[in-house]
DNA sequence: TTGTAGGCGTTATCAG
DNA sequence: CTGATAACGCCTACAA
């Protein structure tokens, strides 16, 4: 049944192919009866528009595309569903594409503008570390929404969206230091890796000492590479060493709720009690921060308004509304029932 | 700086198209020193092929494409990352695509398919209604996975692997059943959805037939439709309605994890407690459900078995080594702390 | 080993 | 309103 063109759907309809383009397209120069003539032949012979022709010949596409690193992460779902609706709303339409850990973000940013005559990009997760030149062959419009970057940052290329981790991480360290604890553990990427982690460490560390207490780095935790990272599994390996290793210490930081839920069930499968045995702080406000039980105190990033941020700048970049923008915003301290004053 | 192609390539190396496009490809006959020279070109322009032009051309593909309904249903990240391992070890590509929840995969399928040209598709989750014709339109291998299906069912068509809702449903109700409860509710999908729901309701009905138990009506729940289904939200909601109309029951079968934990939540939240108050069991395995405290009791779906074999029975078709065929793997029935003998 | 030319299925630009 | 026809960027015979 060697499938089907346009060039076949005109034969059949005894008209020219850009009649039927016409047709497919909405184009308003076309006689409505003729139209519908052409619909219906082509709902009787299934025809489908091949896209990558489509994308080839097109030059403007009214399409944008999220790129996801960490695809699994709860965290984006919603946002992802937020995405969508706004840029429906839009009119335009929305390519969804996750990226691997070990994938760069750019290069297949790249290609893909090319193929789909992309006009926007928003980056999900990840962490960006590109050089400026490879920014900047990147010549559409694009967001950084919740990812991390290190150091310089060049408002000319892009926007950027996001809590400021340094700020929230100190904030709910600086919440478990007031009710009173003193040997706080932190649960975080290893140090060596320069990525978001890292960045609420730091504020980890600036909390402490603001509340005269000295780091310990006993305390500090890094989560295994040999586990898939930022799980509860990770959490749980982790804790459970923890406690092992007999050090001193009353509450625990953990850089994600995930982190948090599986370090909690490391201390109760140990026999001992979240929160009188051990606080335990998370990050991100997950739905399952809430339902776990003891619900998990944590820093609850506004998921929707961030989301709803990023396609509104992005939108209003693509259409010249505005330049590039740098909007933070502030998380919310959730204190749930896994932590309590000492 | 207009897009660079590669006729621009061919030029810069003072060479013909072929002969680029030989070497991007890796073609065997070319010149090592010619390709050589020709990559570093491309290298140094950032010259990117247009895959929408590929496509276009280009006949067997080497991809295969996963679609999924549902994609922050956490069930399905794992198996996404155990279908690309297989992917690649057969040196396919792998393309993933979500379909909202209102759109008609194959659809989606026919235009992929044509843009991609595709080798065969891999359905996650979903539930297919489609008619014969319409699936007979999808002329490449396709296998369902974990997707819900009605009635007849023909094998000619394409595979199907998955556990037996109706048999896992009926295992975990029966063990409820068999330590000591009589009056067991069940949260489930609405009544006249044609789903994974009804099918797993349809076991919970039997087992408690089969134990000489009448069900009751007024134990058997809906989830709201105006929140998302299958979610924490939703089962809390449902289940605190129970607990408020008074009705008499001392367990609870969710007919998902996350449904179950939401019950859970409402149940502790009402100041009783799980399992001593009632008894609550789930359905899939996340990780989540032995992670939550108590562990919930839950049937546990071989997730990597199921998305192994999903692969293997495509691939075996699509290299003609086999035809396609039903595959049904057990569940496990997990025991967590989240039930207890009455 | 390399270059030339035709075509993949559409859309866009023209004339009619 | 409609129909040829030239791109779009690439691959692949076919020739050299």
């Amino acid at each position: 049944m060697g499938t089907i063109t346009i060039k076949d759907v005109a034969k059949l309809c005894g008209v020219g192919v850009s009649t039927v383009s016409r047709a497919i397209n909405n184009h308003p120069d076309i006689n409505e009866e003729t139209k519908t003539k052409i619909m219906k032949v082509i709902k009787e012979n299934n025809y489908i528009p091949n896209n990558s022709a489509r994308n080839l010949k097109r030059s403007n596409s009214k399409m944008i595309a999220v790129l996801i690193k960490g695809i699994s992460n709860p965290f984006f779902s919603k946002m992802i569903k937020v995405i969508e609706e706004e840029t429906q709303e839009r009119k335009y339409s929305f390519l969804l594409h996750r990226v691997e850990e070990r994938e760069d973000e750019i290069d297949i940013a790249l290609e893909l503008v090319k193929e789909k005559k992309l006009r926007g990009i928003i980056f999900l997760g990840g962490y960006f570390t590109h050089s400026e030149e490879k920014l900047s062959q990147l010549d559409i419009p694009y967001v950084l929404c919740t990812v991390g970057i290190t150091g310089k940052w060049s408002k000319e290329l892009c926007s950027f969206v996001a809590v400021d981790d340094f700020k929230e991480s100190y904030k709910i360290v600086d919440y478990l230091c007031k009710i009173g604890h003193k040997r706080i553990a932190i649960i975080t990427t290893s140090l060596d890796d320069t990525s978001i982690g890292l960045i609420r460490y730091k504020g980890y560390l600036q909390a402490l000492r603001d509340n005269n207490i000295e780091p310990d780095m006993k305390l500090v935790r890094s989560m295994k590479d040999d586990i898939e990272t930022f799980t509860m599994d990770n959490g749980y390996v982790v804790m459970k060493e923890l406690l092992e290793s007999g050090e001193d210490f009353t509450a625990v930081f953990a850089i994600s709720d995930s982190i948090a839920i599986g370090a909690s069930k490391a201390i109760l499968n140990a026999g001992k009690s979240v929160p009188e045995d051990y606080s335990v702080a998370g990050f991100d406000g997950l739905d399952i921060a809430s339902y776990y039980n003891p619900a998990i105190t944590t820093i609850r990033q506004p998921v929707d308004e961030i989301a709803k941020a990023a396609v509104t700048i992005l939108f209003d970049v693509i259409k010249k509304k505005a330049d590039h923008q740098m909007c933070v915003f502030p998380g919310e301290l959730i204190i749930g029932q896994s932590t309590k004053l000492i």
